[in-house]
DNA sequence: CTGTATCCCATCTGATACTG
DNA sequence: CAGTATCAGATGGGATACAG
């Protein structure tokens, strides 16, 4: 939600593997909630980009972001 | 999030299995979002109701529903 | 009524190697 | 860099039968 991502970002930053990734960004695609851009460069680049029905997902990740940051304590993932 | 809710009633009206239906309670009740309550009668009752915490999800719900109704067309699921 | 136990198949996921 | 191919293991889910 903070912008286009290349592959690569998203691959080092989340904690799974290039083909679940590739799997959950055809899925996406296909929801029509990102965009694929490709750019033809060397080396080759692609970005992804929220679509507008991708963005409008917005409010429901910031009341997300509301309720775990209240009821979810980081530092004990543990406990319930 | 319309209050507390019977096994039964759960059963009739979502589309899984008893054994996922189980599962799924005991997940959320070992997540601390729902309180299983038992009333030894006969026939057996057991009412499942929503802690603080899942109670504080419905901000989260009513965001999904507004993104939902907006973004998706019920009669044509098939759409992206 | 509210579950559990068992069997079985489909899907998800990770690791690894490979490609334009 | 941005993937795809392949294999094997883990997990999810349904159907059915049974239990307190």
């Amino acid at each position: 939600m903070s912008g286009p991502k290349r592959y690569s970002e998203l691959k080092r930053t989340l904690p799974i593997t290039g083909k679940i990734l590739t799997g959950r960004l055809r899925m996406l695609e296909g929801e029509n909630l990102i965009l694929r851009h490709m750019y033809p460069e060397i080396p080759m680049r692609v970005e992804y980009a929220l679509t507008e029905k991708g963005e409008a997902m917005r409010q429901m990740v910031e009341a997300f972001e509301r309720w775990f940051s209240q009821y979810i304590d980081c530092h004990r993932m543990d406990d319930a």
